[in-house]
DNA sequence: CTAATGTTTCAGAAATTTCTGAAACCTGAG
DNA sequence: CTCAGGTTTCAGAAATTTCTGAAACATTAG
């Protein structure tokens, strides 16, 4: 691997943390690498970085593109192609949020319903049925919240975390203004709220 | 395996989520099979219905205590050991993001703290540090909120996910009720979506 | 203490995943 | 068409991870 000393603890770092997370540690690799480059790279360029052999930078990149983590480039008069990581680290966590949605917990939800829709045919099944239904509604409501807010920018979203706990508090007033019913139990631990 | 057909889909399909996700196959399927039980196994049932080796179960359970993912019980005058999936999901998975948490995200920031303080000997290194800088402020970002809302009960959380884009309503709210500058560009849906 | 019952450990076997080099493939310039 | 420069594919090698059976290790009832 031939990187300066403070980019090769980055890479290996985050080849170490794909593995952990079911991304292989070259593809990791390489993802750190364009993340941290001033300028577009070639596959090339990228091999002798990371030390690793040709092919291997091939298929990491394939991969990569499947997951939209990189894009493609190209320079007057010169027939390689480029590579780049996205610059914004928000849009970049929501692609990667939104592929696994799309992989992951989507095909989840799947066969969760088609597990639902089926009669059970012991009281066994019956509970296990029962438990399916209830992962899936915490599936899909967690979804359809990250759906939401997807929609907003990094700006507003910034805001909105920088709320914290106050949102509890903001929850109260919509309850309040909306003529809900009694706020609920509060568990936020009662403390000063808008200090931030 | 020998698991009625509901069930058994479910398992198989929690093993090749697990893998997917950097847990093994089998102790993903271990899990799966106590979320679905109406009662404790022991680690010989378990090993029953996976048809895979004790040890292997053994292995897989510790793994998943570790993880604080499942909880041991006996029975009067039974030696045995009694394994159960907590009931309620949400603890479940708040329980999940914090493991995860402290091995995977912490460590990434000390990591990146680390690299933050030295100094860069070239224009490459000062940029590689820049970008740094801008992914470990957004994982703490995403940290501190993920703490507060660690904080909420259940119910609270559930109704602050149900506002769903409301939220930003809520935020104009805000910032109208305590003078702060004009709202932000609105982002919610109504117009032209993401690039996609 | 000993036997009975149960759990954990661990070294090697088996399976899976990743990596490589060589060959096939593509594309545009001449 | 052919060549140069580049990319992708793929079968097998290498590395890693998972799984197993056997042995070691507990614990407690008698």
């Amino acid at each position: 691997m031939d990187l300066p000393p403070l980019s090769q603890a980055f890479v290996l770092h985050f080849g170490e943390m794909g593995s952990r997370w079911g991304i292989n540690r070259t593809v990791g690799q390489i993802y750190a690498v364009l993340f941290i480059s001033a300028r577009p790279l070639t596959a090339d360029e990228i091999t002798d970085r990371l030390g690793v052999s040709r092919s291997n930078v091939s298929m990491g990149l394939k991969e990569l593109s499947s997951w939209r983590l990189v894009r493609l480039s190209h320079q007057p008069g010169d027939r390689r192609d480029f590579y780049t990581a996205p610059e914004d680290v928000w849009a970049i966590f929501k692609t990667l949020a939104e592929e696994r949605q799309r992989r992951e917990v989507d095909p989840t939800l799947s066969m969760l319903r088609d597990a639902l829709l089926e009669t059970p045919d012991s009281a066994e099944e019956r509970h296990a049925q029962a438990r399916m239904r209830e992962m899936h509604d915490l599936i899909e409501q967690l979804t359809d919240w990250f759906a939401e807010v997807r929609k907003l920018s990094p700006a507003t979203l910034e805001k909105l975390m920088a709320l914290g706990t106050t949102a509890t508090k903001l929850l109260d007033m919509k309850e309040r203004l909306l003529g809900g019913p009694a706020p609920a139990a509060s568990d936020a631990p009662a403390s000063a709220p808008e200090t931030r």
